[in-house]
DNA sequence: ATCTAAGCGAGACGGTACGTCACGTCTTGGG
DNA sequence: CCCAAGACGTGACGTACCGTCTCGCTTAGAT
């Protein structure tokens, strides 16, 4: 079989070089004003790229800013393997926290409650930045399920909304810090649970 | 005497008229066009008002969407006290769903996200949908407390954005359905803790 | 001899295809949309043509646009050959007048005013529908000359445009039509001139 | 009667010293590199004012080129009456001719070319540069005939355009210089006639 | 029967200018 | 003193073409 399915594209190709020229140029003006200075004006001049090329990229400046933080990313520092899977989920609530808490997590928040919820691209930023990890927060869940730590008769998607929304929730009204010792004790309170025990037979409802 | 206690000024009674011909303008561009269609050029033509006039009660077009979300809010339709907190608290959590769920939930959030976070006008905003809610979620956490159904040594912080940031998630991620039996879910799990019970009754592995 | 003066071409000659394609495509465009509307993209996209045939074969869009108008003329209608050199001029005068009186007139006249004057292009283009015809009148008028109907002692490069000045000028101008009867007069007013006869015969005022 | 036809506008009245700001600029520009170089980022920032208040003026470049031009232009150099209508056509074809053969007659040439000749604007251009000239050449003309020095059974309007045509013919096909011997040999020839006299008795025809 | 160099279509490149929109400020005259 | 109206300078928007540059593929004359 052939694999026809890339047409072979014809003309010139596309510059890669302008590509991350652009990406620079686009996380540098993050960096100095945040996302609303992000004007494709701005990157293209700064990138040394005619304007048509930025929009030969992207449809419009919020998907430059996106991509340029996508692309941006520092590699993933691999810490060493925690000994349980509750112990990975309070590592990595933890490192989430850290990397939100800094400017350029604003900067995603922002850009995601700004983004239209049914673009591609801004689908496939909340999926990088939010949605992949809890993704790999949902793998721990089940690791831990079968570990014995979690009950069996759970909705994991709620689970997991209630792991990592408390976090985006400070990220985004501000009202008390985004810490390690706050996404310790998201866990550890949803882990708990928050109602009192009234008794060891009381079933729950 | 009524008649003479507004004397001096010499041209300001419209000022009310106006105010609330901009918000009503500006309520309708909302809904048409969400937060971007709110510009002040549309604002103050529709309202049939000068610029400077609605510069006059707000210093930017941000300010003036979130006076029109927060002036255009339905009024709070009462429902009767619930029995006891935790159903109280349930039933807000289902409202707060059920508004976040509407197109002015997304406009929330879209206005939170592009707002300064600092700024005196968007921290009112923020309070107005949100922290007020959490405030009022305080009230009940208390009193669930003192009704015996909450444990005493939780941190009341951290367990109210248990409760709230699991809504704001998928208000912003839109990744699953935001409605009552997501309420009602999130509210049990965080009541019940993801935990498996390790109790002593517990008798083998 | 002179078939070593072409230094023998090497590689794939010159699509003579492509060639006259572009200049229908051009022609077409300037039927639809004056000179204006033959862009080198458009002329390109239309003849199923790259841009850079194009750029081999011109330099830029006038000599595209020019050498449309010019290729696209149609052939000489040659009519009969009238009696004298004056009804011979006066035929051609007709015809031209017909000509510019043509949307093709219009373009004519726009891409004279659009190009640089010192171009070897525009001078061949300028050549091609004025002077060319002009050139021809000259003959014209020696014949005239030598039939003994014009006067021996006049300027015959004042006299030429004395003639065709005034059909460009209608051309340019619009302020009146550009018609046979026009040509008509034009040559029978600068045959007779516009003084009045103050001749020896001539007896009282 | 009131004078209503003008219904009084509202708002801030147009900046006059930003109109002329532009057409000094404009004028500039065209000094510096023809009609062509009059773009509206060009004339705006040169201006020190912005694009939009230049499209408030005039619709687009061209129509502010034209206004540039027409402006500019140095007031009349009344020269004192000539003794007869004659020698005023002729001192009025050489001062058209000298204004004509400078730079700015050629850029008058190219925009009248390149114009729609619909357009109000353009045919307020025409008007101002050339058909006002060509009117005062016809009360000239007449004057000429009530002289006794034309003859009075010629069309006025051919007669025109046998004077002021070939002055644009040799502007816009630059065949041959443009200078006041040559406007005075068009004059002689136009009033003599190129025909041959045949004899006193000879009618004409 | 190759070889090979130019032409071919396509289309991305860095640019410039377009004409529009909204910003937030300033300037009118009227009430 | 506020009001509506609207012009102001600013600056970004997204588009259209410019003329140039790479691609990989013909194609036809020279070898």
């Amino acid at each position: 079989m052939k694999s026809d399915d890339a047409p072979r594209p014809r003309g010139r190709p596309r510059s890669t070089k302008a590509r991350s020229a652009i990406l620079r140029a686009a996380r540098e003006l993050l960096a100095e004003g945040g996302p609303a200075a992000v004007t494709m004006e701005g990157v293209a001049s700064r990138a040394g790229v005619g304007k048509p090329t930025v929009y030969r990229w992207w449809p419009d400046r919020h998907a430059v800013a996106m991509a340029a933080l996508m692309e941006g990313e520092a590699p993933q520092t691999t810490r060493r393997a925690p000994r349980s899977a509750i112990l990975a989920l309070r590592q990595q609530l933890r490192t989430i926290a850290e990397r939100f808490a800094s400017p350029t997590g604003r900067h995603v928040a922002t850009m995601i409650a700004a983004s239209d919820l049914e673009t591609e691209f801004s689908k496939a930023f909340r999926n990088h930045f939010v949605l992949a990890r809890r993704a790999e927060g949902r793998v721990l869940l089940e690791q831990a399920i079968r570990e014995g730590d979690i009950r069996t008769d759970l909705d994991a998607e709620v689970a997991l909304d209630l792991l990592y929304g408390p976090l985006f929730f400070r990220l985004l009204m501000g009202h008390a810090p985004l810490d390690a010792s706050f996404t310790d004790e998201v866990l550890s309170h949803a882990l708990q649970g928050l109602a009192r025990r009234k008794s060891s037979i009381r079933s729950g409802g």
